[in-house]
RNA sequence: GCCCGUGUAGCUCAGUCGGUAGAGCACUUCGUUGGUAACGAAGAGGUCACCGGUUCGAAUCCGGUCGCGGGCUCCA
């Protein structure tokens, strides 16, 4: 495809770039039919996406866009498509820059000029009547934007920033092709059918109520899973050698004083009183932790101290943040404190990151890793941050990990390393993190006697994997569309009795399955067989169901069927054997 | 918290111009005793999220609150 640059040749693009530049060059063409359609608009950013592109722009008084808008922009565009306007270019002085889009009424534009650097480029892009001021490239003209949609709208912060205006963002897609743009929304329509709030409801895993906005409920069966792996989380922290803790829910004020949240975070931390005293719901479990370090001296020889504690925390987020399991106001971290001397910083790290990575290894999960370095408010001294930041540095690059470094996105206690996974949708979520932190120590006074007798501070590595056991599971219910592996899933086995005759025989079989310790159903109800498969598979999505009908108790034996929708007529005791070891399997 | 949308039976949804509410599934009962993705019939089930306003009359129109969805910001 051909395109054109902004020094004003027009050559062929790669094909990687090609649909990034059909989808800025939607951008432009749409702020054009919203020109013509809504004269007065001043447009912000417009830039291309990883699925599409959006505008932020800053309507007239009064004018809103709605999605029931969007058919008659997507006219004016298609209009504007059909007239192939010739895409052009131009360089302009910074003065002339300003002069022009002064001229235009575009104050953003303006505004963004003064934020380039003095020997920034300033180049514009015209098809038709609108000017926009773009470094490109573009399509030549505009017939070769041949299949866009616009999907939505919503409100964006100028530059990001919430105390900035608020603009109306306009959502779009493009593809080279329309056959590209279908598949890619029954793409998207496959991609709802795993959405974790869908099939959490299906399969009764989890609630929500008005009652508590934010506060998850979690179903019988949805605990079967939370149990499941809470024991494989138990036998992780073992491996690799944390001791278990617990702390107290509720605690008073002045330990939040002490830590610094009470400063930092009161207005995400639940509050209540207690015999005339402020107290607070825990946001977090560090303090707890950094309680029962303090609660006797400590030697050198007890470092690495390593506390794991699955604990409840209650944030206030914002409503507007909430999303299914995702993001939740109360919530289990599968948390952990090391303290640590400062030589066992990459140790240390590397350790951690091992398990956090066999966590996803276990179950699948791509994942991104991001390195936050010093942020500009930080706390604590140059040296303590160089050799912080060079322990996870280290660690990452021992261990081979692809990381992208964040500059200045740590904590201001300490600098991180954070793992991301993606939704069903691609949207991604963090989950597990590595943090340093010098702070906490210093504020608790936290010590050890070092060999020499002198006494040293420990620094503290907070750290997490799935992140939450919420968010974990809802990664899991999206990564497997609900359909565990047996070790997680709420039902094992379902038996499914051919007719009543064959009801106490599916009893005896359950007894057997549960007395192995196997997850099991009977399915009892007076429905045919064929309506009883249906529901365990699409509905319950149990990895096997045993049919059970005259043939079975004749022979005393029982049918299986699995995922693969294959059944076979075997002996009890070799199909307890095979889903045991299954079971077990997942330790190896 | 901000922007846009949205809220009708347990679930998924229909409900035209404002005239007191409908379907399928699920549920209960009865019949049916079944063989690998929906057996038949009947019944029951709703303060149309909540509060207020307009109107002779509101699920429907208007305002507010709350919840939910998509974004923005936030996630120390």
């Amino acid at each position: 495809m051909k395109v054109l640059y902004n020094d004003g040749h027009v050559a062929e693009c790669a094909p990687e770039e090609e649909l990034h530049v059909v989808r800025h060059s939607a951008a432009h063409i749409m702020a054009q039919a919203i020109a013509r359609l809504y004269p007065g608009t001043d447009f912000a950013f417009g830039p291309a996406t990883e699925k599409g592109f959006y505008y932020d722009v800053d309507l007239p008084e009064g004018v809103k866009i709605s999605e029931e808008d969007f058919p008659a922009i997507e006219a004016e565009m298609a209009k504007i498509c059909k007239e192939n306007l010739k895409f052009t270019t131009f360089e302009l002085p910074r003065d002339e820059a300003v002069k022009l889009m002064e001229e235009r009424g575009e104050k953003y534009k303006v505004e963004h000029i003064g934020d380039l650097d003095a020997d920034a480029r300033i180049t514009f892009y015209q098809q038709g009547e609108y000017i926009d001021m773009c470094v490109g490239p573009h399509i030549t003209y505009t017939k070769a934007l041949k299949a866009f949609k616009l999907t939505g709208v919503s409100g964006a912060y100028w530059k990001g920033d919430s105390s900035n205006k608020m603009l109306t963002r306009i959502n779009g897609v493009a593809f080279l092709s329309k056959q590209d743009m279908e598949a890619y929304f029954k793409l998207l329509e496959e991609a709802a059918k795993r959405d974790h709030r869908k099939i959490g409801k299906e399969m009764e895993l989890f609630m929500f109520s008005d009652f508590g906005p934010g506060f998850p409920f979690w179903l019988p069966n949805g605990m079967k899973v939370y149990n499941a792996l809470k024991q494989y989380w138990i036998e992780m922290q073992d491996a690799y050698g944390y001791e278990q803790v617990d702390t107290p829910v509720i605690l008073s004020r002045k330990l939040w004083e002490t830590s610094g949240h009470w400063d930092h975070y009161k207005e995400n931390m639940y509050t209540t009183s207690i015999d005339d005293e402020d107290f607070a719901i825990k946001p977090m479990n560090c303090p707890g932790a950094c309680l029962i370090y303090k609660s006797r001296p400590r030697s050198y020889r007890d470092l690495p101290l390593k506390l794991a504690e699955a604990g409840k925390d209650h944030r206030h987020e914002l409503k507007g943040a909430l999303h299914g399991l995702f993001r939740v106001r109360s919530f289990t971290q599968d948390d952990a404190h090391l303290f640590i001397r400062q030589d066992q910083i990459t140790e240390q790290v590397t350790d951690v990151a091992h398990l956090i990575t066999a966590y996803y290894k276990q179950f699948g999960f791509p994942y991104r890793v991001e390195l936050s370095t010093r942020p500009e408010n930080s706390m604590g001294s140059d040296e303590d941050w160089e050799a912080a930041e060079a322990g996870l540095k280290q660690a990452l690059e021992t261990m081979g990990v692809d990381y992208v470094l964040n500059p200045g996105d740590g904590a201001f206690y300490g600098p991180k390393i954070d793992f991301h996974l993606q939704d069903c949708l691609g949207r991604e979520w963090q989950c597990g993190t590595i943090q340093l932190d010098f702070q906490l120590p210093q504020n608790f006074e936290l010590e050890y006697v070092d060999k020499d007798g002198s006494k040293k501070r420990p620094i503290m590595i907070h750290r997490a994997g799935f992140g939450s056991f919420e968010r974990f599971i809802g990664m899991l219910i999206e990564q497997y569309e609900g359909k565990f592996p047996t070790w997680l899933a709420p039902c094992q086995v379902k038996i499914l009795p051919v007719s009543e005759k064959t009801r106490e025989y599916s009893y005896k079989v359950a007894d057997v399955l549960r007395a192995h310790k196997i997850r099991v159903k009977v399915d009892d109800r007076d429905e045919k067989i064929g309506y009883k498969i249906r529901e365990a598979r699409s509905i319950d999505r149990v990895p096997y169901m045993l049919i059970l009908g005259e043939k079975e108790v004749e022979a005393g034996n029982i049918s299986v069927r699995d995922r693969s929708n294959e059944t076979v007529q075997r002996e009890l005791d070799d199909f307890i054997a095979d889903i045991t070891a299954e079971i077990d399997e997942r330790r190896g």
